[in-house]
DNA sequence: TTTTATATATGATATTTGTCATGTTTTCTT
DNA sequence: AAGAAAACATGACAAATATCATATATAAAA
């Protein structure tokens, strides 16, 4: 198993902020994980006694909704840590998460990771920076969920995938979701959403090969109406 | 003007957590100041120099979307700090804060209370608490915008207002708002929310005074699908 | 490969919500 | 107190979106 003093990927979470000797300390009692797409990371409602750092992979966070559809609220990839919240409220999770393609995951133990956060005050003020971005990002997902358009969602939704995860050798989208993750990060009908796509593609601002998607006008896509 | 250290405000925010000689500093460096009912507290795009920790009143926090719209996102009330992401992440503000009735707040300068962040650990574990809380509560917006009615989102409004500001002594609900803030709320156009506010007496859920309104019956409300 | 299941796609229609028009009430100003 | 302005209210209609039905394509299983 890596350790996780010498590994690549905390240089993009704020595992970064540990000391040398903290990171030892974790390494010591992490477990490594893989995952399988689509499988459960984590429930809704479910006592995560820690966090995991992604190594490899993406998963989607969901919430349940009364009207049985599962609203994706924030996708989570490589590099980051997944269940920040868990560690500082003591209350059971509020959303899923699922797998999107395989992943490789640590588990790094609530007990172990506390201490470290009461103590170390550069790492508690990075996890308070990450915890401060994702709230913007909560506040401006919740104007548009309210001021805009499935259309005008919809093609913002593909340029965020664009530009964060980005795309594979032939220019698709490299993160592959199905036509209801999509309706589902969107927050509409299955129907909807593809009724949509349908729409992009004749447009000529998207293509798609089968489920796969490419941006073929990326401009035209920001400036959707 | 009042000293921190014996200010009771304090109790219910993360200042709660700062050392004696801590307070005394704050106190020393902190502006007292009234902001009258509809006055602006900070614009979207603002850089805040610190945060205001609310004595008295209650302000709404609201971003202005590209279709001319005012959406709210949060309210903040007597003894809860208002601009805290502001500490933390070095942009400027996303929101823009307006008083709902006079307010009474204290300025603290972010110069000041940022080392207390970083040497503090029991201090930034409190604000982090109230980050995660704020984040939690976002998802759970994100959750009701894209998959609830209008209606519902109304009802769920009406409720939250009522348990979490409570209510006059004639039991209508004392955060006065107008028809056009709950529709900034909800996410919907004023005649839509005038329109449901309509419904929802109609159906003995809820009664008007001029503005006011009273909630006729809660377990009602909650149950409006 | 053939069958079966699942995902994608599209039409028809119903429902929800937005927009515009217009009247009424309340609040503010002088 | 009178007039002006703003907020509230409601009808009529338009636009956006959801739902149901059904067809086709793709992937999974036998």
């Amino acid at each position: 198993m890596g350790k996780c003093e010498q590994c690549i990927i905390k240089q993009f979470n704020s595992l970064k902020s540990l000391t040398k000797d903290e990171l030892i300390r974790i390494s010591g009692c992490k477990t490594s994980k893989k995952i399988k797409k689509g499988s459960i990371i984590f429930e809704e409602g479910e006592v995560l006694n820690g966090v995991y750092c992604v190594k490899d992979g993406i998963c989607k966070l969901s919430k349940l909704s009364e009207n049985g559809k599962d609203q994706i609220v924030k996708m989570v990839v490589k590099g980051q840590l997944l269940g920040q919240r868990s560690l500082i409220s003591d209350e059971s999770s509020n959303l899923q998460a699922v797998a999107l393609n395989d992943m490789e995951v640590c588990f790094i133990p609530k007990s172990e990771i506390i201490a470290d956060l009461q103590k170390n005050p550069k790492f508690s003020f990075d996890v308070l920076k990450d915890m401060a971005h994702d709230l913007k990002e909560a506040d401006n997902i919740i104007v548009n969920m309210a001021q805009k358009s499935v259309k005008q969602r919809l093609a913002e939704a593909l340029v965020y995938i664009h530009d964060s995860f980005g795309v594979n050798p032939d220019g698709t989208l490299s993160v592959l979701l199905s036509r209801e993750d999509y309706a589902n990060i969107v927050g509409t009908a299955t129907e909807s959403a593809i009724r949509v796509l349908s729409q992009l593609k004749k447009e000529k601002l998207i293509s798609t090969v089968g489920k796969y998607i490419k941006i073929e006008n990326l401009e035209g896509l920001k400036r959707v109406e």
